[in-house]
DNA sequence: GTCTATATGTTGATAGAC
DNA sequence: GTCTATCAACATATAGAC
């Protein structure tokens, strides 16, 4: 009890978030050239100046959702690894979770990468896109030789440029329509990691 | 001689060539957010509405563009191909040339790629990419064992899939800053498709 | 094929009241 | 923190003259 109140005015609440879904819906129906500031506020329910309350200007605001994105893909990537055993087994895993994250979260995933926003002026940004990397490091460095923490750096670029590849092309059609192709493409995606893991030696 | 006549008036030769230059250069400058039929038409020197009489919409155009990366994507892959002789190499090769391109040819990748364009209503885009795609076919059907098209697709979506990661990362800065992030980055795509061909038995 | 002129619409962002 | 009102800027696309 005592959570009623809240629920009267929802801008009341957290516009700051409310802003961010919107966003989101804005991008899921157009693209991130379909979202504005002036939309998103009159999907939210409030003014067009309302937002500059809480986001210096547009790309704040965009900022704002690409960090709320790799904040889930991160939970994806954890969830993941916690389904499996063996470091081959959760990188797979993982892959493939991000291949489904892109299509089935597709606002999200373009909001990180369709934005041409330049992360480094956003620290927030920057840090939740490392943290979300760094989760699949613990597995690649068991599968290093020697535990190389230099080679194991390569090995993660490797497997997420494999992944990130895979959502783009799944996202671009090429692996066939939704959703018979999210499993086509999550499956090769997986596939492919498994090869690149074999063949890893050549990478160093 | 002969041919005098026609530099006086540049867009009185080729005009649609014109405009898709002049529309590289501002996503160049500003992404393809930056690009605008209005800005195109001003910097090509002629007035607001003449680019309509060549393209439908501003999509027509963008299309136009990304038609022209497609088949220049093509010739980067065929001179790789060209280069080297065993099909790893020649793959190999390919790969990194791609993700040079990106690089080099910014504007020419993001208008492939980040135009959110429906590609299947511009037949002769749909086409100039599948054509860029196949060129990368040969070499993979004689590293597929048995000759196998099937398994040769799939290795060739594996392989793009790869490339197309490199590069989006590459353009993220993932790999550092060029012009030494280029370097590391078709390197690493490079060491990735050897082993990802290594390990190509747990592709199929 | 290109121009001038224009209709029509939108946006991002700010000022000042409450 | 939110609203009303507003500005300046810019875009897409069309009509009609040459």
């Amino acid at each position: 009890m005592g959570k009623v109140r809240q629920r009267a005015s929802y801008h009341h609440g957290d516009l700051p978030a409310a802003l961010v879904d919107a966003a989101f819906e804005l991008i899921g129906e157009n693209g991130v050239h379909g979202f504005t500031v002036a939309e998103a506020a009159r999907r939210t329910g409030v003014s067009i100046s309302a937002p500059y309350r809480h986001f210096a200007d547009r790309d704040e605001l965009l900022a704002a959702c690409a960090t709320a994105a790799c904040e889930a893909v991160q939970k994806d990537f954890e969830a993941a690894l916690a389904a499996h055993d063996s470091p081959a087994d959760q990188l797979a895993a993982a892959i493939a979770a991000y291949v489904r994250f892109a299509a089935e979260r597709r606002p999200m995933f373009e909001s990180i990468f369709s934005t041409g926003l330049d992360k480094s002026r956003y620290p927030r940004l920057a840090e939740a896109g490392a943290a979300a990397l760094s989760a699949v490091s613990a597995p690649a460095l068991q599968l290093t030789p020697g535990g190389d923490e230099e080679r194991a750096a390569i090995l993660v670029q490797a497997l997420t440029s494999l992944a990130q590849g895979h959502a783009t092309m799944l996202l671009e059609g090429y692996f066939g329509e939704p959703p018979a192709g999210v499993d086509v493409a999550a499956e090769r995606a997986a596939g492919a990691t498994r090869a690149l893991l074999r063949g890893r030696s050549l990478l160093f």
